[in-house]
DNA sequence: ACGTGTGAACCGATTCACAGCA
DNA sequence: TGCTGTGAATCGGTTCACACGT
């Protein structure tokens, strides 16, 4: 039970979420459930899982499997779904007010709090339950409620300048929509979504017949 | 120069959407640049560009470089990106609606063609040029305009139910907005966008302390 | 000297194979 | 027997080191 702190594959800290998920869909069923149950619909074997797991202890008993209630929490300390995570919004365009309002979020604890925009119109509005405040505020916000993660939905040209910004606020960690990479201070965490690249991923593998099956 | 059409590394055809980025930012500068400009602000090595490239050929010229126009008509070849690829998108709630209005998609030749609801009171409307249609229609379309990619946004209950149909239609490539792993028969490629899951992986780097510099 | 192209060494992550417990 | 936990083998991908062309 190597719990030397470091040296978690990225991969799997990635996957747990999943799995949280899966454990969710089983909980009404019963108690306890076998590795092989809760990766059915993942696409990840249950060996995978067992070694994921094998990074942060031992859950399950042998011969037995996993009790659903106890992993779904053990889970939940690791990610630290268990406690609320606030973070703010930056940029509230067509894909900003969107993100206000998906709920999957909820799923993990993760609370929007404030978000920002430059533009006049939008500033004093609340959308989905938060209210858009002047970019000027930012410093303020994020210091006074030491928020620590950021989404970043600007268009393209004032993402670095605006990124650049955030972590001068303190911000430790931003997850970025603007497709370009964002060079910030190494002790800022950056992820990125970038749909256009994903999608352009698809046509790449149409194009070489990948699936011409 | 391993042209043998298969076995291009996973992550090679992800960073080519990169690459082409790149060289368009670099365009107007000069005729010539070295692999090192090219992936200057990239986050990936010199080395990691040139073995990518050595996938599909040999682009560059020794002790010079890449040409600037030549090395992006390539990439383009290889990506598909010289083509326009005709899209649908399915359920336009707001995040269908903010993908619609997304200009990334332009970079990549990517069109949207149309959208399909279920809701009576948006089948009809126009919303950034394309006409949202009854979810009946899905078959209909995407057989006569030959359509092979779609993006799925609607949400978690209806994505599995409705990642069927869109593959019983003939469409090979999905990307799904949905936080759910899609089931689908393996000569339909699924990309998975989770924006939920992404922020959570930010949390747990921040938790191990991974970034308290 | 400069910069590309690429086999070889290396590294991280997944899969395998099996020991251990119920 | 059934299922977990995990070292060992394996696999895929990145990095290194250097040959080659300009």
């Amino acid at each position: 039970m190597p719990r030397d702190s470091f040296a978690i594959p990225q991969e799997t800290a990635r996957r747990l979420s999943l799995y949280l998920r899966s454990l969710k869909r089983l909980e009404q069923q019963q108690g306890v459930a076998s590795s092989r149950e809760i990766t059915r619909f993942l696409n990840i074997s249950s060996e995978q899982f067992r070694k994921d797991l094998s990074y942060f202890g031992e859950f399950g008993r042998r011969g037995i499997g996993y009790d659903i209630e106890i992993l779904k929490k053990e889970i939940g300390k690791i990610l630290g779904t268990n406690v609320v995570w606030r973070i703010v919004l930056v940029g509230v365009g067509k894909l900003g007010f969107a993100l206000l309002g998906y709920p999957g979020f909820l799923e993990f604890n993760l609370q929007i709090i404030a978000a920002f925009d430059n533009d006049k119109n939008k500033i004093g509005q609340v959308l989905s339950g938060v209210k858009i405040l002047n970019t000027l505020r930012m410093r303020e916000v994020i210091k006074k409620e030491a928020i620590k993660i950021a989404m970043l939905c600007v268009p393209v040209d004032a993402a670095q300048d605006m990124a650049g910004d955030l972590a001068r606020c303190g911000i430790k960690a931003i997850l970025n929509f603007a497709p370009v990479n964002l060079v910030l201070p190494k002790n800022v965490c950056v992820s990125n979504v970038d749909m256009a690249s994903e999608l352009e991923g698809l046509v790449f593998q149409l194009k070489r017949g990948f699936f011409n099956h």
